[in-house]
DNA sequence: AATTTTGTTGTTACCGCTACCAAAACCGAG
DNA sequence: CTCGGTTTTGGTAGCGGTAACAACAAAATT
């Protein structure tokens, strides 16, 4: 006896399966399935027999069966620290409205900044037959490095431009960007530019971040001063407490560079409540172009990020590898360009 | 001869099948299946040997085959009309949280607010023989109707509590929200309340908002006044136009409630600008309990909405429905509630 | 000691579809 | 009308697993 009785005439009960179809149609499955995916391969004629048979069955093709045959998949992985995190939603629907175009999939996990949880998480992705693979951080354990390389999937990696890439990278560098702005915060005149960050363990963007702010302190011929380098959590509150913070203790700062999340907002928010007066007691930029800048009073000076595009050039790259197996793409780095935009607070 | 020549030694080509580990191990498929799946089933010798064999190849289950053939999967879709709208990511993050501790892998789809791509993006998740459906929406097309029907899977609608469900639902009501603030409105003596949302147009959140607003001005024995009823579009530049435009075409207007994404920030930061005090010349109410609104000046009452809570209990039943087959949970209606936050604003 | 129960492992037949190759149908040229 | 070449179609054997049942050994029962 067989597992499952398909094949009674009742479209209410189970799924129809190709060689129902091809049985309504008097072809053979293999005529079905390319009438579906190859319709090229078949006569006109049998293309609409099939297609027709498929209607009046109300057949759904099983895409899981499709791809374990084919060894091919329409799925890509996605692995991002954290999801209500609203910088990455831009470049998630970049991702995401290029795949769809394709007829691809996307799956999204996070990892809560913890490559362990990364390690993870790829495995499975791995394990799922994700036929590439997304990570927003460039900062992974070594097995993971090691499991993406032997799956020989390819990757991109879009949070930061590392020093070795797994594979792909589309991106803006956060080094050059935090470096631009504090040349920008110097050459405005700016002496004692304080900085404030995530926190950079396991975030190496923070970390570039830091490192960009350096440079930029140094070429400008300023001295660095550990106590106007803070390191916060995300969120307004945070914004704030550190605005407070420095210019209580250090009181001759006069700008303050937030290199991260609405930290500039929460800032700002503070310097009106203090009475404060943008830029006149303090300047303040920020890093990433949310919305809210522009329309706050004074409008704040920030660096304007590709996150969308990076999004489309990502899936773009990744489906160039798929699709048309462009080999020579491997490897790729793609630098996008961010740009600085001056408005009042500096 | 065999499509595939595996079982070469060489741990770079390909990936290892479990007959591969089964061969290593000395044992048959169905113990290596057993050892990976079902651990207890199999005496702990057994499973060493198993685990070590796996371990030395380097066996990467497959997924796809592995549901294919079990008929399982443990994939949820899920569909939002936008990602980048920040209000969904708390939602998808409960989602997500819940779903990973159970092994569940989410993938995501956005409709664009069109019940036609809704059904689209339907038919390829049922393709793709996801276990469960989590839709924002709850406008569908008929077709879409059916066809979650007829593939059985479990369902939930989480954007708004809708007159027939599809399946279950775990929301909140937007209605009632809406109502609850007009009616708070108008017990702090408020008279000439403005009405902000979305456009309503294949919203039915924004469609149920009107009609608690409605009702509660009703209840208050205010006259509806269409002049100060707007729908626009996302967005604080939106909110700002709103403001200034209900304000100075309605002059007698005292309060403005925003029942729509931070159209309520765009409206204050307007109001700031023109020197116009809230809640002195107007009062201020949003929807939305996002951060911003409790640290600009003066914050700003609204309506704290369970949307984590929302994502976590959609997970849970989910998972309920799908792991332990609890059918009495077809067609459940969870109604999470909201909450009013009186503040300065109004 | 014989019988039943329990627990562990193996055998076989699929899951639903596609790759591969063979067969058939078509088609203009010689 | 036949022939080689070019579509178009079909048969079959997997893809990499798991369900269902069979087989066997050890433990428990009578």
């Amino acid at each position: 006896m067989p597992k499952r009785l398909s094949g009674d005439g009742n479209p209410q009960t189970g799924s129809a399966r190709m060689r129902d179809v091809a049985a309504r149609a008097g072809v053979s499955t293999m005529t079905v399935s390319r009438a579906l995916n190859e319709p090229g391969k078949v006569s006109e004629e049998m293309r609409e027999r099939v297609l027709r048979a498929v209607r009046e069955i109300g057949y759904l093709p099983n895409h899981l069966a499709g791809s374990l045959s084919s060894n091919r998949s329409t799925t890509i992985g996605l692995i991002v620290p954290s999801i209500d995190n609203s910088i990455y939603t831009q470049t998630v629907k970049g991702l995401s409205e290029v795949l769809k175009r394709s007829g691809f999939q996307l799956m999204i996990a996070e990892s809560g900044y913890d490559p362990n949880e990364e390690e993870e998480l790829i495995t499975i992705f791995l394990s799922q037959r994700v036929s590439g693979l997304v990570l927003h951080s460039t900062e992974h354990t070594p097995q993971a490095a090691e499991k993406i390389r032997k799956s020989g999937i390819p990757v991109v990696e879009n949070g930061n431009i590392p020093e070795e890439p797994l594979d792909m990278v589309v991106s803006f560098s956060n080094r050059e960007a935090s470096y631009a702005m504090t040349m920008h915060l110097g050459r405005l005149g700016y002496r004692k530019i304080a900085f404030a960050s995530l926190y950079s363990v396991h975030n190496d963007r923070s970390q570039d971040r830091l490192q960009g702010y350096h440079a930029a302190l140094n070429q400008l011929g300023l001295d660095p001063d550990p106590r106007i380098v803070l390191e916060t959590e995300r969120g307004l509150a945070a914004g704030a407490e550190v605005m407070a913070r420095v210019v209580q203790s250090v009181p001759e700062v006069d700008a303050l560079f937030c290199a991260g999340d609405v930290l500039a907002v929460g800032a700002l928010f503070e310097c009106q409540k203090r009475g404060w007066p943008v830029p006149g007691r303090i300047a303040l930029a920020s890093f990433d172009d949310v919305d809210l800048l522009r329309h706050v009073s004074p409008s704040v000076s920030t660096l304007r990020l590709p996150r969308y595009d990076i999004g489309e050039r990502t899936a773009r790259i990744l489906l160039s590898r798929i699709i048309d197996g462009a080999e020579h793409l491997r490897g790729s780095v793609i630098d996008l360009k961010f740009e600085l935009i001056q408005r009042e607070s500096t």
